[in-house]
DNA sequence: TCAGACTATGTCAGAAGTGACATAGTCTGC
DNA sequence: GCAGACTATGTCACTTCTGACATAGTCTGA
């Protein structure tokens, strides 16, 4: 009954040792791309997974007021692992906040309903740009056997998902502009 | 303090008077190309409204054990509603199964994962054909201040992400396919 | 006439996730 | 020498979400 959350922990742990610290480090940036967890649930996770033989920690010193606990995958882990990779996702729900106010957005004033899809597009085109700088550090895709094949692969993912939102950001924007223009054409004097 | 479900259910109670159970429903679709909640959920969320002023319900007679609960937005839901929309919005953190595995892949059997994608492909090219069919009833995207506005602009979302998607699905299984193919000739006694 | 689907509201236990609080040694640069 | 950031693990209260359980009238078609 391994959460989720746990089989992330796991996939983590698949590259090499690390302690739950370094886990929730590496669970900010670029694991983030697609899972993130606070240390307070990765801590809790991590016993449930040491209790069901998952994984396995040895204390070692290091600074900090406690001992550091380096957690590897058993071989028990190792197999849970691969074997939840290839059966089917369970879907989670989408829940979009952005595409709810959307949905509600013909009820605001269009200004500021452009003004906040403007943000929006520009917070996707940076993450973008961010994502196109990390692609080209990789020389083509790795082999798919190459532990880098699955950094790569959810680059790969985030660089379309970035896109296709710019894109719908953009479109937004054009459709808002598009409604606001003939009052402001009005207001403005008629010229030559 | 509503959460982002309240505002979910007061975009929907915007567009008209409804039973819980009346949102429930709409929340599996079409509403839920974005926001989806169970229905005890619902139930528990419209008391908080409810105790918050924002709807307000009239007991009618209906069918069902008890009598029904039609409720509609009160004036200052609807302010509430308005002000929410353009507040920028609070990001959920990512998390996606799929990306998870994929970033996990390099470990399991190719075949098998190639097998994995190749059914999600299937899937999202079905909803995409699905979404452009619905697309099709719109004429074209309505005025931004018309309530369909809402309705094709989170469909637009939605047939942008299934692109997306089942393009990256699709070069995973090419990926999966020229790693597998080396072997696959190697077996095939050689043809002229 | 009777089975089964649909309408309709609600509770409850438990899992998953968030953010604050607690504690304390080490390393870095000014 | 000292401030402040970083390393490091953990608890706790709270919110959100899920799935099961509970209840019961009406409508539809075989």
């Amino acid at each position: 009954m391994t959460s989720t959350l746990g089989f992330a922990i796991l996939a983590v742990l698949a590259r090499g040792e690390r302690t739950g610290y370094d886990i929730a480090a590496a669970m900010r940036r670029p694991v983030s791309y697609f899972w993130t967890a606070g240390h307070s649930q990765i801590h809790a996770e991590l016993q449930k997974l040491t209790a069901g033989g998952l994984v396995a920690f040895e204390t070692r010193h290091g600074p900090g007021p406690q001992d550091k606990k380096v957690y590897r995958l058993t071989p028990e882990g190792g197999d849970a692992l691969r074997a939840w990779i290839t059966e089917p996702p369970r879907g989670r729900p989408e829940r979009d906040e952005l595409v709810l106010k959307t949905y509600a957005s013909w009820l605001a004033d269009p200004e500021l309903v452009r003004r906040l899809f403007a943000e929006q597009l520009r917070a996707h085109e940076e993450r973008l740009a961010e994502y196109e700088r990390e692609e080209e550090l990789f020389g083509g895709p790795p082999d798919p056997g190459d532990p880098r094949f699955g950094n790569y692969a959810a680059l790969r993912c985030g660089l379309g998902y970035e896109r296709h939102r710019a894109e719908w950001c953009r479109w937004m924007v054009g459709q808002l502009s598009a409604s606001l223009k003939p009052s402001w054409e009005a207001v403005k004097p008629s010229e030559p």
